[in-house]
DNA sequence: ATCCCATGTGTACGAGTGTACATAACCAAG
DNA sequence: CTTGGTTATGTACACTCGTACACATGGGAT
């Protein structure tokens, strides 16, 4: 049956898990479609991952962790002296430009835990993080807010094609961080 | 072949449409279980709306209508007398009250724009109805910035499984309306 | 009255899906 | 070396899906 050993064959199929959903969106996410990607039998997706939602549970986590990485590989937002709304609205400009398959693949997943409870605890896991992160700068409270804004500026920019004004971000993300915690 | 007239049975099929996302999501909305909850044959579906795109184009653009109808129902928004924060945050507390069925309908559809341009215009029309309904108590740059935050907040609420506060979604709305154009 | 065409209906086909399961290959422990 | 249990593989089954298409039907124009 020529089987390999292939000790990393559960990373490899939650990325080509990532990819199909860049590519094809969840609606495009199966057993085979994901085998295909990763160049390995069906029954190895099965054996892996039971049930479709385990490695979109998976997919979803590995995604935080490597969005993670990009935010505090950026810094900036541990700097107490940089503009924290200017910096955050960059940092979005940054990410919704040029080829957005990263961007829609992150909502995608973020976005189906509306629909699928296997994801929510990911979903808050990942919402907590960023607000954490954020709460180094500001309240917690201002925290939360800046993410559900950002989340929502995003979202409008993805949905309904507007281009994304930087400079608006700024000045409606500057105006929920409280003046005196201002940096 | 008992045909039955029904010069009605476009919009029974919408209906029925609305109906099954709600109950099984946008993933079980097929051209046979939507004929199956209108009581009509497979054919009639596939003839009155040849994609399933275009069914939840109708099927978003009317959720929509009838949003807006209750949104218009209940006043407020329009007397300037009223703390607008306030009615924002008592409105969105009362929509996510109770059976959130209708809620996740609503935001399903309106997320799927995401992946399916076709529904990116129905979309576009939305956010921008009711930032300009939103403009006649604040300048366009602030009612944008609200329908952000509000649809943020929303999404954490149901994408996390945390309780809706009141309290907070009003404090941080206040923030993003300038102290001049408070009414 | 009759003709036409939008509307309505039933059925069939091929493609894709989750799932189950018998079997094979391999590493590690005894 | 032998045994045992985890990992890997191929195949088959039952099901749902979108789509196409031939045919029925009846209202409204002529």
């Amino acid at each position: 049956m020529a089987r390999r050993y292939d000790p990393e064959r559960r990373q490899r199929i939650i990325d080509a898990a990532i990819r199909v959903v860049g590519q094809k969106g969840i609606a495009g996410l199966s057993h085979r479609s994901v085998a295909a990607e990763a160049d390995v039998p069906l029954g190895s997706t099965t054996y892996h991952f039971t049930t479709l939602d385990e490695l979109m549970v998976a997919a979803l986590r590995q995604a935080n962790e490597g969005f993670a990485k990009v935010i505090a590989a950026r810094g900036g937002l541990e700097d107490p002296h940089t503009d924290l709304a200017g910096e955050l609205a960059g940092w979005m400009g940054e990410w919704l430009a040029g080829d957005r398959t990263g961007v829609e693949l992150e909502y995608e997943l973020y976005l189906a835990a509306l629909r699928r409870p296997a994801l929510r605890p990911v979903a808050d896991e990942w919402a907590r993080d960023l607000a954490e992160r954020l709460s180094r700068r500001t309240d917690p409270v201002t925290a939360r807010a800046l993410v559900a804004l950002m989340d929502g500026i995003c979202l409008q920019v993805l949905l309904t094609d507007a281009p994304y004004d930087e400079a608006y971000a700024r000045e409606v993300l500057g105006r929920v961080i409280p003046r005196a915690a201002e940096g």
